[in-house]
DNA sequence: GGCGCAATGAGACAACCGTCACGTCGCGGC
DNA sequence: GCCGCGACGTGACGGTTGTCTCATTGCGCC
């Protein structure tokens, strides 16, 4: 795809003028990227940003003891790493593709005349970090007060109800992550989501259909279950 | 304190002319609050913005089953609450003043109508919600990754940093917070904070003086325990 | 100075979960 | 088709923590 079309599609520049995306367009570098290739990591200096062309890129924080939590992930049309680019600190995370992807890189000092010369950036920006600070609080609540089981019938009936296909035996979905991608967006570890996967498979909201693929008889129910208080210890 | 000079001390509002923050300060609400006073609950519509004069106000969310968890707290010359004013959703929390406090309330329609003819007011709220998105990184790392003792270990180094006095014997800082209160900022329950601080106390990092005072002979010490891997288990 | 209530300390107990260990499965490459 | 390796399932085990319960402390207020 032009790389010009590409930028006049992301919320964040839709208010450009077609020579200031041209010019954008002309000083940033369009690449494809393999799975798990690192972007860069948590304190690393700002060097610009990254917008998603296609794939999928995780920000994420890690432990010494080499545990992952995910933050937010983003997809075609998002940005990554907007954030040390307005405010000059560095990268609070880090940053990797989770599958192929390809991505706009558009070079710190670009971004910023940009955002001088246009003022309505900083709307967009605006709307983008409170995205993420809504996702935030989300993912926040969600560890504070959930165990793995919970954490993981909400992360599933959110995906069921952003990208499943309905059909008359309820929802299906197609995980495109291993078990072990799942814990780090869970915050547990990977033996833990197979127990957990088992556990909504014996209550009957899920149904293993093939490798990565499940079942959601009534996505209803599986929210249910990812409500605290309605503790998964009886039966 | 007059309200428009007050208004002038907020980075907010620094930008504004004598006359914006003049119809703002006419317009807006200075009231002194009783501590535990409840400001807004999760998902209420928006009604204002509150800036705090004196006092103390956290933002917090809670579970089912009563369990609280603080996102943020914010003193003198911060505000609360610009995220659904600007992007029009819900609030995302619950807020509470923790001690009596005095903050300005400012209605929605008129922050709007300063919003329209003040761009500027955009680059100050980017720099806000910046802040607060890494906060609620830290948090959410913190939560992930680190047991109780460690949690607090880390919050007790930082409050001391930010607020300790320094004497020969160590940073002494006194703790205006109840156990449970503590309890909510950590995410967990007041019993554990108990046994955290005890922990502490019998590892020698931290001292207890007097009710809610306590000193830290070595707050880089202090500052290790709280790093996830060294787990407190031994000795 | 005593009363009352909130704050704190402490013990018991079970659930939850991270970790280690090991076995199995499945798929792609040769 | 076999081999190899990554993905997945499972059991055991111990540490951590939430919850319940009750004793104790301390402070404010009459």
């Amino acid at each position: 795809m032009e790389t010009s079309s590409l930028l006049r599609q992301i919320p964040l520049f839709a208010a450009f003028g077609d020579d200031a995306l041209t010019r954008l367009a002309a000083r940033s570098v369009a690449r494809t990227y393999a799975a798990g290739h690192v972007l860069f990591t948590t304190g690393e200096i700002c060097r610009g940003l990254y917008i998603v062309e296609s794939g999928r890129v995780r920000i994420f924080r890690t432990s010494p003891a080499g545990r992952e939590q995910v933050l937010h992930t983003e997809g075609p049309g998002k940005a990554v790493a907007e954030l040390p680019l307005i405010d000059g600190g560095p990268y609070p995370a880090s940053a990797m593709t989770d599958v192929e992807s390809r991505l706009v890189f558009v070079p710190r000092a670009e971004f910023e005349a940009l955002y001088r010369d246009n003022p309505d950036v900083a709307v967009a920006i605006v709307h983008e970090l409170g995205r993420r600070l809504r996702h935030l609080v989300h993912v926040t609540e969600t560890l504070a007060f959930r165990d793995v089981a919970a954490r993981l019938a909400l992360f599933l009936a959110d995906y069921a109800e952003r990208s499943g296909q309905q059909t008359d035996q309820g929802v299906e979905i197609t995980l495109n992550r291993t078990h072990e991608e799942l814990s780090f967006e869970l915050g547990t570890a990977r033996e833990s989501v197979s127990r957990a996967l088992k556990q909504l498979t014996q209550k009957g909201v899920i149904e293993p259909l093939a490798r990565k693929r499940i079942r959601i008889p009534d996505v209803g129910r599986l929210r249910t279950l990812s409500r605290p208080g309605e503790r998964a210890n009886y039966e």
